[in-house]
DNA sequence: ACTATTAAAAGGTCTGACCATAGAATTGAT
DNA sequence: ATCAATTCTATGGTCAGACCTTTTAATAGT
């Protein structure tokens, strides 16, 4: 007969992943600081009793999830890094795509996080915030003046990321990094088309610095829920007159 | 004499990167659709004209992106997934670890997500939603009730990650679960030892509840705004409480 | 028809070799 | 002594092939 032990089902990590969650950890805590450098990997794996390619399967977990950096060469090896939002960017690029996310629902989330950041914005603010906020919008008019959409949108986009920048909110920033890339991608540019469209902009863009300047938290927040309200309003009516479009195209 | 060409520094990506890459592409365009099986890692290699080791650092790559999944075993291999959030909620959480992140800058965070999302909730809420919503509100006032904190805690947070599912926004939800875990590991259960306090979340919570089920978005994000404000007015308390307390301690 | 055994197909791991790259060390001419 | 060209070497990158482990299909036996 045999005896019922009522056991958990027994996993089975695999090397790799073991010497990964051990460096992750020792890297998280710092015991590994930013900028150390790692053994090679022949030294790894007889450290920790694996062959290289086990070792190597680790090291490419880590790199993966941004925590080291490899060079190659003499002198080269790995590397500790400091955790940074480009792997937030990475995984909420590959969510949007993924997922097939409405662009719609990007400028909703957008929408909702940068009223609050524009408040933050007036509150924690720098000179060198407000400098930089300044020269992307002159960015912003140049490229408006010169017809140059694509370099408008860019501009546009920039000067949103750096507003929420201001707000000191690593999260908030790494959030909106992360959306302005697939906004960038996936914008159509015809909205920007009128001269008076890219006008509003700038110009809602100038009272929500004025606000941002004057530490004024409740204007900040308010006139940008304008702002991306009024946007998030313009793209759908676009999206709307190009879907007639392509209706009134298919009917001819 | 040696002309001049005048190239871009020529880039050497290496074999596992540009398969990955590709991969990636055929999956996220669709080619390559979710619960369809890879070809085994031998022929893989042989497609590809690559070693096996090679194309596991490539598959470990997209698995680490959370785009296939692997089993061992006659009819295993690989799989291809459909990007979830899991990966946003890995990368969020090593960002807020690796970064040293503050919990109030997370509190900050979540408190700016939170109102617009009340709001999006009163406007899209299903019956399943206000459901939902009960149950865990139902579940805050036991553990409430029998002083089980840790209990409470997690009730608190998966609330307020059920307003945000409510709101039918993916990459607001995405957000909100990352940080739901952090915060969960991190907040000091201290905050919530008098029963006072906690009669307080629940009220809120019911206040908020009654706004998204009656479709008021003005009233949700207002009333979720006082309440997640309070909160991180009272965390900021107990922490300055802690503080001095710390101090007192140090002088004895 | 059911159970136990065996076989096969897949991933997991290891070994050891060799290639490619980048910086250090050496050499040699001025 | 200085600088430039050359050679060397430490490191990651790649490969080939073997063997182990896990899972399930196929088979044999009752």
């Amino acid at each position: 007969m045999s005896a019922i032990l009522d056991l958990a089902p027994v996993s089975v990590p695999k090397a790799a992943d073991v010497l990964s969650a051990i460096l992750r950890e020792k890297i998280l805590t710092g015991q590994l600081a930013p900028g150390q450098p790692l053994p090679n990997e022949r030294d790894l794996g007889t450290q920790a009793g694996l062959s290289r390619a086990s070792v190597r399967e680790a090291l490419r977990i880590l790199e993966g999830e941004g925590l080291i950096a490899t060079r190659t060469g003499r002198n080269g090896g790995s590397e500790v890094l400091r955790p940074s939002s480009a792997s937030i960017e990475k995984s909420v690029g590959i969510f949007i795509r993924g997922q097939r996310i409405r662009l719609e629902a990007v400028l909703e989330a957008r929408a909702a996080i940068e009223p609050p950041s524009a408040r933050f914005a007036a509150l924690h603010r720098s000179e060198e915030d407000l400098a930089a906020l300044e020269q992307i919008h002159a960015r912003l008019e140049q490229t408006s003046a010169n017809d140059d959409i694509p370099g408008f949108l860019r501009a546009n986009l920039d000067w949103h990321v750096q507003v929420v920048r201001a707000s000191r909110n690593e999260l908030l920033i790494a959030f909106i990094t992360a959306m302005s890339q697939s906004v960038y991608e996936t914008t159509d540019l015809e909205g920007f088309n009128s001269t008076q469209s890219r006008k509003d902009v700038a110009l809602a863009h100038r009272k929500v610095m004025e606000a941002i300047a004057a530490q004024d938290g409740d204007a900040a927040a308010r006139r940008m829920g304008r702002h991306v309200g009024a946007y998030i309003d313009d793209v759908a009516k676009t999206q709307t007159k190009q879907a007639a479009g392509a209706a009134a195209a298919k009917e001819s």
